[in-house]
DNA sequence: CAAAATTTTTTGACAAATCAAAAAATAAAG
DNA sequence: CTTTATTTTTTGATTTGTCAAAAAATTTTG
């Protein structure tokens, strides 16, 4: 019986919160996955009781969940449906960068495999979404490349912006405007931890200061000639 | 508050049904709803009252259901997202004709309006699907041009097939090798009622006996020069 | 037209997913 | 190390969609 897409979206947050987590043993917090999924915590608790019943998660009350092998593989399987369509409607429908992931968000649980396929070879097998995430393999297996960010990246030197670590379109737009999305070229200039800022420079040489919060949610990796 | 895939199957199930009726006025009854949704007559008879509470159809106890304006609107935009989706995965993803219907059935329900739009445009406004089906504007009206079928049409004069009225994978393989899909060129050899059977020429001048009940479901005009 | 057959509706129950608020456990603070 | 604050779980209810079987209405048939 195939989850529903409740289930697969449990799953995926809880994928994705463990990806954030240092140390894959660790648990994720029952507030955290039902604030993702925007839920009261005692709906996420019942339902990862029964996804534990499934086998789907490993659950320890009071203390958290853990996504097991299975939980992980259909986890990746899920994301790799929605990173794939997020890059169809940028590639083939001409869509937005900014505006694909609500989009992806429902049609994630709709497309089957045989789709998923196709798009996957009509794009050539890429590896990385319109925002630079990965996109897991037809075995659920994700690389895990672990970049700087505009935070912990050298100063001054030429750099790749390869990822960004948010969905909210207006904040996707405001890249978009300063010439920061995925595949632009830019150096940090500065970082004032006093005042919580960072500031960047980018492709035509204009200078956008960010502060850290923003800062740290754009992934860059040096430049290659 | 938008309606959820359920109720869209069922006001589509009811649309197609009304279409199926000489008279407009008439009505749908409950069993055909429930066997043409595949659930039990008492489930059929539950919803449908709550779709009259919405204003969405007339129901009528003991005799039956009919949509309303703003119920045969709705369901014509589903069978607009439905045929437009069956049209794409053909056309751009290369899929089969005979496979595509499955896969639209879950897409029509999770396709917003915005990406119906781009599939509209990138297919040049097309006004029927693969099967032949009309396609339903944005505006939610379809045009309802009435065709001929293999029992009904003049015999020995070359005709096109325009429509399949028919969605079973098996049936449509058949017609795709028997050379008998939209688009083809037959003419109506003999029609035998005691035997039960049709025979066409195909194209190639391969001789083909149908039942009645499956020429029925072949849909032709008058060849065009 | 009354008896039989069919269709439809009603009833009671159930599963999935949710919430709000009460209760319990854990963590933080003094 | 007790009190306070926070997080988590439990409890009881609700919504949507479903079924099976009993009851009611309608239709068919002899």
């Amino acid at each position: 019986m195939l989850p529903s897409s409740t289930v697969e979206n449990y799953l995926k947050s809880i994928y994705v919160a463990q990806l954030g987590l240092d140390d894959d043993q660790k648990l994720v917090p029952m507030g955290q996955l039902a604030s993702s999924l925007d839920v009261a915590s005692g709906t996420a608790t019942t339902m990862v009781k029964a996804l534990a019943d499934s086998g789907l998660v490993d659950y320890e009350p009071y203390a958290g969940v853990r996504l097991t092998d299975a939980g992980a593989k259909l986890a990746a399987l899920v994301l790799r449906r929605h990173r794939l369509v997020e890059l169809f409607l940028v590639q083939v429908m001409g869509m937005s960068w900014t505006e694909v992931h609500d989009e992806a968000e429902n049609l994630e649980h709709a497309v089957s495999d045989r789709l998923i396929e196709r798009i996957d070879e009509l794009l050539g097998r890429p590896s990385v979404d319109p925002h630079g995430d990965p996109i897991p393999d037809s075995m659920g297996t994700m690389s895990r490349y672990h970049y700087h960010n505009l935070l912990t990246c050298p100063l001054q030197k030429p750099m790749n912006v390869t990822r960004v670590i948010d969905q909210d379109v207006k904040f996707l737009q405001f890249l978009e405007a300063q010439n920061l999305k995925p595949g632009q070229s830019i150096r940090v200039e500065t970082r004032d931890a006093i005042a919580d800022s960072v500031t960047v420079i980018n492709a035509e040489d204009r200078q956008i200061t960010l502060g850290t919060a923003a800062a740290s949610k754009l992934l860059v990796e040096p430049k290659r000639p």
